[in-house]
DNA sequence: GTTAGCACTCCATTTGATTGAGTGCTAATA
DNA sequence: TATTAGCACTCAATCAAATGGAGTGCTAAC
């Protein structure tokens, strides 16, 4: 027995999954006949849709329940059945065109927007720094045992370290340090700074090598504190919007999952790291490496703040979310963001 | 009719407090009557039970209920009937002392802590700078168009501001700069710069006045936005413990409190401003000024990092929490808390 | 003043009946 | 051969009645 995907197939599992993305309730045989224009009777329909279960496309719930999507039949979906709606949003520009100077209230603001537009949870994370290239740096004294380093990095991320040192530095010292560390690190990325250079630059600090060492410790400290990127969510009441979340069993383990933050940024690393045309990525259900959302969707999307200064912005929401608009969203907001940045600089 | 509370009711009282505390079930005159060693039957505490219900001390979800206690009832608890437990929580030090530089990823600890320690959500507001005095001012140049100023205040709270100026500014004008605000500013508390001072200071830096006004105003700016306090709160999935507060309705409106966080921003205000000799507060039901929270108790105290620099802590769960145990664990925490900072510094 | 006892109330739980949506199958139809 | 009508069957959801139990309030006795 052979059973292969047909026109008509694929109409009802795509009419099957709309009506379901609307509802959140199974739908049945009788539904789908009046709704499509294929004007088959619901028992013609029955047949159809015993077939595609028996594909794994959808499957029911129990015994005379309609049926609803399975992971595999959204994934189709996703793929192959969804028409783009590039919906409202545009007040997006107004909002962010408010000049915001501190990155995580616009990040903020930014997950808010959608959380609120799309009624699901959204989530952000902090632009990675480590792809990013040193543009300054100043040492200061702060009093005689301690020194105050301020890294800035493009996108003017500013980075600040205290660091304890065992004598007073003179001024001409401090400024001798300041020109020596600007001209061998400004404009190299991160991970461009090596054991060699290091060893380069101790050399011409003379006796202050070991602050050398320090500042350059603190440096990469302070980076790699970034690394394990900053994800902010909002909107996590929105769960309760949907029956199929909202029992305190999962709604606990999700929004516990919000506050690990650690564990989107699994997520989110994957996404970074994932190249796909779009920069959109759709996990569905298990797909997602996060056991506690399981019964989630989460569509994420990388945008860039120029110069390879690249977050990632998602959204969360049932397996039944409305997969046009959210991605229709996101396009929208990254588009802004980089927007935004071209505006500013 | 004069009620008066008897040595008997409030024995009565408290029995009824503790037991709810620990089911959260009403209850009964037979429970109470086998509970206390007053040896009185059922029959007898009814009455009595009766009477403290007139009084307004408990009251009686419906006929045939057990009897639960009213705010005015967990009012009288806390500040009159309360043994203090000063329990556990000593782990606390061993964690914090976890050297731990970044401030806000230290007050996230805590929060977590209290949390997962109490099963309650705990809420932290980082620090208030603005009581607080300046340290050290640096300006530096990053390009021709912008400068830097990095203001240091007690505490090692450091804030980053950039500030575009028209033209380049040489570096001997910078160091003047430098050392003008410095010498004026330095070992000021923010609200003590007045515009006599400005004016002055203005004066002497001659041609480049104008720069100063944007950098006093980047300084005023950086402190006004802090002052919008920053509260993280930790554990919200613990509000699905207590039955009384995890319907959707409810969890919602409680969790969006907690993204909201300038709604709490108001409470830690209050605890703030509001002070009494233990800098513990409880806030039942209606006292809280946050009407999501009707159903909740917060206990908040203030913590202190030396030299003025004050934030707030709190705990927030059901009416029926262990307040002794949560006023333990605040008190235990604020201390380490102050520990900490004697050790840094 | 305290207690035992009893009638009463009301919630929570169970039980059973009913309803309705939905399926699968079969036989008739085009 | 594909489609449809019709029917029997299943099962969740809903509702009503029955039951049980916890708790109260009152009264009369101690």
């Amino acid at each position: 027995m052979e059973l292969q995907l047909s026109e008509r197939k694929i109409k009802i599992l795509q009419a099957i999954i709309r009506n379901y993305l609307e509802t959140g309730e199974p739908v049945g045989s009788r539904t789908i006949s009046k709704y499509t224009d294929l004007n088959l009777s619901s028992a013609t329909i029955r047949n159809e849709m015993s077939d595609l279960e028996e594909m794994g496309y959808i499957v029911q719930p129990h015994t005379s329940a309609g049926r609803i999507p399975s992971d595999m039949g959204y994934r189709l979906y996703v793929d192959t059945m969804m028409e783009e709606k590039d919906r409202e949003l545009e007040e997006l520009k107004e909002m962010m065109l408010e000049k915001e100077d501190k990155m995580d209230h616009l990040l903020k603001q930014v997950a808010k927007l959608l959380a609120t537009n799309t009624n699901y949870v959204s989530m952000i994370s902090a632009p990675a720094i480590h792809t990013n290239k040193i543009k300054f740096i100043q040492l200061s004294r702060m009093d005689a045992s301690q020194i105050l380093a301020v890294v800035v990095a493009e996108g003017n991320v500013i980075k600040n370290n205290i660091i304890p040192v065992p004598e007073r530095l003179d001024d001409e010292t401090l400024l001798k340090l300041n020109i020596l560390l600007n001209t061998h690190l400004n404009g190299l990325a991160l991970e461009e700074i090596n054991l060699g250079m290091i060893s380069a630059i101790k050399q011409q600090a003379g006796i202050h090598s070991a602050i050398i060492a320090d500042v350059i410790d603190a440096i990469a400290e302070s980076i790699k504190a970034e690394e394990d990127l900053e994800v902010y969510t909002s909107g996590a009441n929105n769960i309760f919007k949907y029956p199929e979340l909202a029992d305190h069993q999962k709604a606990s383990e999700i929004i516990n999952t919000f506050e690990e933050s650690q564990m989107l940024t699994e997520l989110v690393q994957g996404t970074l790291s994932d190249e796909n045309s779009t920069g959109i990525q759709v996990y569905i259900g298990n797909e997602t490496p996060i056991q506690a959302m399981k019964d989630c969707s989460v569509v994420t999307a990388t945008y860039e703040l120029g110069e390879g200064m690249r977050g990632t912005i998602g959204i969360i929401g049932p397996k039944r979310m409305d997969y046009d608009k959210v991605i229709g969203a996101l396009k929208t907001i990254t588009h802004q963001l980089d927007e935004l940045y071209k505006n500013k600089t």
